[in-house]
RNA sequence: GCUCCGGUGGUGUAGCCCGGCCAAUCAUACCGGCCUUUCGAGCCGGUGACCCGGGUUCAAAUCCCGGCCGGAGCACCA
């Protein structure tokens, strides 16, 4: 009851009058009075599970956004932010998703011609099939034509300063002598840029902004250089490149885009670019920044620098299961919904956050707990021997104690289990082989154990239940680990689920990536 | 140095714009218990936070001011 906000201290006179005439009442009468009005209150409206705050200004149908990734290598976790986050808002709104490629420097962050078709692959497999693809080095034609508008109007003019020297002009504000160049005289050396008559570094192209700006990283911004590079998607066609600000600029306008969201690195961005704006007479999209995202165990999310790693032979490749790239996930069997939750619950926040991937693990263990069957790998073996156990039994052991069904292990008298759990036991120690049978350690330096019955009741307190596998029926297990690899035995029965995930008990779950005489798995998470 | 932006449990996040349903959400981590069988899965429970100081107000996580701490940009990189 707002109305009664203004009220407040007649109220509060009012609640002291009646708490008052309440406590002179009797025990029962007070709990027949609280009784009779707690059961009008209705109760507390349970909050929906809000995954990401309101756009600002969002109508439905009406939003336009986009994730404009360099593809200098392929997608990592961080990239997969601006795929997920933007491709979510636009389901939420029935917006449209764009892709583009900012890829306009040939040189020092030089898209991968591999990288293009990795970006498609990866948002499709997130479910962020963008709904248009724009290729901006493909477009430099309509570039220049607006570049060719702004000189014409004098919003920007060739600048034949080198950077030492407009450095100087920039952080004393001053303007440089070129900035007053005639329309017409600018046009002509754009004209010569672009006939290639000057060489790298000698001219650049920059938008008038306010050399007095009070941000020194406003003023007066390049639009164009030149590079003599090729450019792996387009050859040599180009060599006056436009800078991101700029291409960036003028494709948010033509692609209409709504709303940008993307990494507070480009705060200033939004500065500098609404100068063209507000020459063309355009509106500037609503933008929202985040801060960076590092993870505990993988560290920064940069690209160059795992790159470099890779031609270092550090990793085996792209999707080596020890990266925070999409495909490496992906090979490690995580299910992409998994990688959408853990992204959208880092909210879109400015401050930068630092996050254990163990709340990927989480969401993924949520998803595949429930289907991943269930079976023995025995890493670092040992062979044991179990005297006093003259048959070999059949074991049924369940698949997954959720969706039920068994799988059956021959249990016999020679048997290995991990050299961990071996390690651990002293002489005289009893455990139970997990379903099969309860053994007792005779004699450590031999590796004999004595059969102690199939009873479970006897063992089962503490924690003396552990995995096996017969000396028969097992494959040879390779895992690729993220902290290191295991080497050991599978049982064969989870060659009937190749390709999938699944669980090794008390180890981890775990991709089953090939059968090539030894089964090659891929570490998923715990 | 100049400019801009942030600070909610161990971690991440909701709430902040529009002050009261907030003794603060959800998740993860941690701890404890449970399970005719995963000491590493599952289920149940528990501990745990509004950076500090002032101000405005009947009422502040929320508004204002100051401080402290953290981050980003200041490239012919994206």
């Amino acid at each position: 009851m707002p109305e009664l906000r203004s009220k407040a201290k007649e109220i509060l006179e009012l609640v002291r009058e009646c708490v008052k005439e309440f406590e002179s009442l009797s025990e029962e009468k007070r709990r027949e009075l609280i009784e009779r009005y707690t059961a009008e209150l209705k109760p507390k409206e349970e909050r929906k599970e809000k995954i990401l705050p309101p756009l600002e200004r969002a109508e439905k149908g009406k939003v336009v956004m986009r994730f404009a990734p360099n593809p200098n290598g392929p997608p990592t976790l961080g990239s997969a932010r601006g795929i997920v986050v933007n491709d979510e808002y636009c389901k939420i709104y029935e917006g449209k998703f764009i892709l583009r490629f900012d890829d306009t420097d040939p040189r020092t962050k030089r898209p991968m011609i591999e990288a293009y078709e990795w970006y498609l692959e990866d948002c499709e497999w997130l479910d962020a099939k963008p709904d248009e693809v724009v290729y901006a080095s493909k477009r430099i034609p309509i570039y220049y034509e607006y570049c060719e508008k702004l000189l014409e109007m004098e919003k920007a003019y060739p600048c034949f300063c080198s950077k030492e020297e407009f450095k100087k002009y920039r952080d004393s504000g001053v303007e440089c002598p070129h900035r007053n160049t005639s329309a017409e005289d600018s046009l002509e050396i754009w004209e010569k840029m672009l006939n290639g008559e000057f060489d790298e570094g000698e001219v650049v192209i920059r938008i008038k902004t306010d050399m007095k700006h009070k941000d020194p990283a406003i003023r007066d911004w390049v639009a164009f250089r030149i590079i003599y590079e090729d450019h792996p998607l387009v050859g040599d066609e180009f060599f006056v490149w436009p800078t991101l600000d700029f291409e960036s600029a003028i494709e948010d306008h033509l692609l209409g885009i709504t709303h940008i969201i993307r990494g507070k690195d480009l705060r200033d961005s939004e500065l500098r670019q609404r100068y063209i704006y507000e020459y063309f007479g355009w509106d500037y999209p609503i933008t929202k920044h985040w801060g960076k995202v590092s993870i505990h165990e993988f560290g920064k999310l940069s690209t160059s620098e795992l790159r470099k790693e890779i031609e270092a032979g550090k990793y085996q490749g792209w999707d080596d299961p020890r990266l925070p790239t999409i495909r490496a996930l992906r090979r490690r069997g995580f299910k992409p919904e998994a990688i959408r939750k853990f992204i959208l619950s880092l909210g879109v926040g400015e401050n930068d956050v630092a996050v254990s991937v163990k709340n990927l693990y989480a969401e993924n263990r949520k998803l595949i707990d429930p289907i991943a069957n269930r079976y023995f790998f025995v890493w670092d073996p040992v062979e044991i021997k179990i005297e006093g156990l003259d048959r070999v039994v059949d074991v049924k052991i369940p698949l997954n104690p959720k969706k039920g069904g068994y799988r059956v292990l021959k249990g016999s008298n020679e048997v290995y289990i991990c050299r961990e759990d071996f390690d651990r036991l002293k002489e005289g120690d009893v455990i139970r082989l997990k379903d099969f049978c309860n053994v007792r350690l005779i004699d450590k330096d031999k590796a004999i154990f004595e059969f102690e019955g199939f009873e479970l009741r006897d063992v089962k307190k503490g924690k003396n239940i552990i995995h096996w596998l017969p000396k028969q029926d097992v494959v040879e297990c390779y895992v690729y680990g993220v902290e290191r690899d295991y080497k050991g035995f599978a049982e064969k029965n989870a060659l009937n689920d190749m390709g999938k995930v699944v669980q090794f008990e008390r180890f981890a779950f775990c991709k089953l990536e090939k059968f090539d005489e030894v089964l090659r798995a891929v570490y998923t998470h715990p």
